[in-house]
Formats: structure tokens, sequence, C-alpha cells
DNA sequence: TATTAATTCAGACGATCATCTGATTAACAA
DNA sequence: TTGTTAATCAGATGATCGTCTGAATTAATA
């Protein structure tokens, strides 16, 4: 078996990666990713036939990046709430990015929602993944099915505005500020009510 | 003087406008406002010399739409921060347009905050058109500088947050609810901070 | 070594993009 | 009526888009 192919395929991912993010989907050409990637555009297709099928590829990067990152918290041997407190403050560590290039996931779902539907559902899943994890979290922690998917649904809320509102003002403060307000919501509000 | 012009001028904006939002701004060609506003490629060259120069007039047209807005509460005789409450309820009128299409403000500058900031500057000031009026109101209601400046920043962010979930889901259910939560805030936390 | 399959790569394809031209027509002012 | 300006409109322009081809090269297998 020859398989040097699979090294170049994960390159051309990482690199699409990295520009759907900086630039958008749309405006990620394939000339762009192959000269990022210091590959001939007639390598690609080898790979890769659409660009859709690049997009699918890094949707699933994404997604088995978050699932690795919700599999390390759940062995931190923390009560669920504290699961949450923990994935939130993690968050901060992307400050930076957030402030200077939006939410990877929050931009693309926007971008692609407005007439690409069918990549957008596909998107998507990145968001439900960490939503339905949060859920699970609050249902864990003994929370009615309702009040779980109420508070889950709240916290998305919030991370995904404040990391609009720093991105449009590229501000990094208006994030972990926002951020910071979320865990004090957290200590007070998702506390108390069942 | 001859001006059929201003018109056909007004018809272009127009139709730019809902299309900017329905589809994005670099999603939307050309050809596609022509031939939505049923007026000759040709014929545009006459009226603006670039695409962007369309979109300024566009965010012009935004901003003036919600100056009047902002003004007509103003003169409803309303202490401030029920005018702050009428201005977030009155949003629930969009929900329709949120789940479908997203914020018509925020989904322009994610979209040009990645690669076109100087449009983005541009598009970013209905975004603070809105916020210094809430920061205003809330002054206005005796809040200290530093406290207005948190509590309008918080609303714009779960705004925005409430929105992009909504257009992710496809669903208005959740941006009235957390819509509704907001207007339970303002009613505890806003009332209490100075 | 000969054969097969995986990989590389230069460049072509038609479509579409934003932009522009120049000729034509419509409206008004003299 | 004539001259002038505003407005219309068919279609060209070069650049770039996503996609694709086919031949060359490389590595593994028989």
């Amino acid at each position: 078996m020859y398989n040097k192919g699979t090294a170049t395929r994960a390159h051309i991912i990482n690199t699409a990666n990295n520009l759907f993010y900086h630039q958008g989907f749309n405006q990620t050409s394939f000339t762009d990713i192959a000269q990022s990637a210091g590959i001939p555009k007639g390598n690609f297709y080898h790979y890769f036939k659409t660009k859709e099928e690049i997009l699918e590829d890094v949707i699933q990067q994404r997604i088995k990046n978050i699932e690795n990152q919700l599999h390390n918290i759940e062995e931190l041997n923390l009560r669920p709430a504290d699961r949450i407190r923990f994935f939130i403050s993690s968050l901060k560590n992307n400050k930076n990015g957030f402030a200077q290039y939006g939410c990877p996931i929050g931009s693309i779902i926007t971008e692609l929602g407005k007439t690409q539907l069918a990549l957008k559902t596909k998107s998507k899943k990145i968001l439900e993944l960490i939503h339905h994890w949060l859920n699970s979290q609050f249902q864990q922690s003994g929370k009615h099915k309702a009040t779980a998917a109420t508070l889950s649904r709240h916290i998305m809320v919030r991370i995904q505005g404040a990391i609009i509102i720093a991105h449009a003002y590229e501000d990094k403060s208006c994030f972990t500020e926002e951020i910071d307000q979320l865990l004090e919501w957290m200590d007070k509000e998702a506390s108390s009510a069942v």
C-alpha cells in the first residue's frame, strides 16, 4: 500500500479549516487553499471532488476536536455543573481568535444559512454537539428536562452573542467580561432553578 | 430638471437591501440586484460605480430607519428604562425574519469582518447606533457611566446571541423566549444596580 | 524487472463575477 | 425647434471562480 496521500489529505483539511475560519467559506477559493497548502491545484481533485467535500471533512475534524475536548472534561472528575463552568471558562483561551475572526461555528452557520442550506445543516452539527452536551450536563445535575433545555440554550445564546460583539468591536475584553458574567449567572440562577 | 432617477436609485437601494439581508453581501451579485430590481445592468453604472457604493447607501438607509424607530420611541413619553423595554419587545415583530435570515446587522458585520474591514467599519455604525442609544437610556435612568456601559453591552450580546441561535435552528421561539428572559432580567438586575 | 496503482502537476474549461463602454432614448430649457 | 443633460440598455471586458483533464512521476507489488 502507498499512502503518503493520507498526510497530504490531512494537510489540506487543516489548511482549509484555518482559511474557512479566517476568510469565510465562500470567500475562500480553491486557489487560496492550494496556494496556502503549497499543493498544485490539479492535485486537489485526487482528494476532493468539490469544495463542499472539503467543508464536510473540515466539519468532521472540528466535531472530533470538540468531542475530544468535552471527553477530556468528563474525565476530570468534576460535578456536572462544574464541568459546564470548566467548559465556559476554557473558551477564554480562544479570546484572541474570537475577537479577530468571530466564532468558527457561528460564523459559518450564519454564512451558509443564507443560501446554502444543505451545508448549513452539516455545520450546525457542531453547534448541536455542544448544545446537547450542556443539556446533558444540566440533566445530570438534577435539572428537569425543560429547565435543562432552557438553561443550555441560554448559555449558547450568551456565548454566541459575546463572540459577535467582541468580533464586531475587535475587543477581546467584551468577550471575557461577558463570560465572567455568565459564570456568575451559573452560580446564582442555574444552581437554584430545578 | 429631470429626476426620475431619484426613484430608480431608491428602488435599487431597496432591492439591494433585501438581497444583502437574504443572501449576504458577497453572495449577492450585480446581476442579482439588476434582475431583482428589473433594471438592465448597464443602467446601474449611472447610479453606482461599485458594489461597495451600493452597500454604503444601503447602510445609510438602515441607519435612518433605526434612527426613526428610536426617535419614535423617545416620543412615547416613557421613562428611559421603559423605552429600552419597548425597544427590546418590538424586536419580536421581526422574529420570522430573524429565524430565517439572521440579524441584518450582525450577519453583515460577521461576513465583512472576515476580509473586508473597511466595509465592516461602515456596517458597524448601525450596531453602534443602537448600542449608544441603549447606553444613553441607561445613563438617563440614573445609572453610572460604567454600569450603563456594562448593561447596554449585555443587552446587545443577548439580542445578537438569541438571533444567532434562532437562525441556526430556524426556530423563532428560540428568539422570543430568550427575549422574554431578557425582559425579566431588565426588571430584576437592570433596575437594581446603579 | 515488469506491472499496477497512488500521487503529482501544468494548465484548460465554461461560467460567472464586477466593471465599463458607447450608442440610444427621454425630458426639459432655450 | 434646438441644444443639453438625464436616463436607459445591450453587450464587451478581463479576471477569477469551481471544476476537470491527461500526462508524468512515484512507490509498491508480483
